[in-house]
DNA sequence: ATTTAATATTATTATATTATTATATTGTAA
DNA sequence: TTACAATATAATAATATAATAATATTAAAT
């Protein structure tokens, strides 16, 4: 029988994974962009009215958030819908509202 | 009657604060130190042993956490045992835990 | 098919962060 | 008071990140 791998590799795993989540989320705007879609979808001028930033950084922000998995996004009409995109990306970000909010 | 003035640099000062926060911790060995100490007080040679870092780095990690306000320490003959300042980054970290891990 | 509003991309410069190596300090036991 | 273990600091080179400005793409209305 196989002799069970130490678990330490699958520790710092984790802290790599998570880690870089929490980097993405460690910059004031995005975090305000995650704090905003966390109570519902929004169109890319939304957020860019909402958190106060200029045009090209609301997008490069967004794609990079997209890139990283945080969210996702859908077409309608001439407006592009940016929103969470998985569950447990909301569970932090309300967890940390509720700690520090 | 003073008007009341509005929140939005209530809100971004506080995403000022948590993103700095966040920022510390997304780093994966700075991140594992935090996950080691949120169950509780440890010296600097422990932590070095469990996540295997070199001397300087840790003693350098150990530096910034207490500095930016997430560890204390306190002096035990010869070690130096470090903990978690602040009740609401211990609420933090274990979040994290109970959703990523 | 043009125009326009909405959004995305690229390039560049400026800053910040990290890892590494070497050296210094501190406390305690012999 | 020296020696050693434990911890801290400094300097530097390598790398990553951010802000800005300019330009490009896309979809829909005219």
């Amino acid at each position: 029988m196989a002799v069970k791998p130490i678990s330490i590799p699958k520790i710092s795993q984790k802290c790599d994974d998570v880690s870089a989540l929490l980097r993405i989320l460690s910059h004031p705007q995005r975090l305000m962009i995650m704090g905003h879609l966390s109570h519902g979808a929004k169109t890319v001028s939304e957020l860019q009215e909402l958190c106060t930033i200029s045009q090209s950084q609301i997008s490069q922000f967004l794609s990079r958030l997209k890139l990283e998995g945080l969210l996702d996004s859908r077409r309608e009409g001439r407006f592009q819908y940016y929103f969470i995109a998985d569950k447990k990306i909301v569970r932090l970000i309300q967890a940390i509202q509720e700690i520090y909010c």
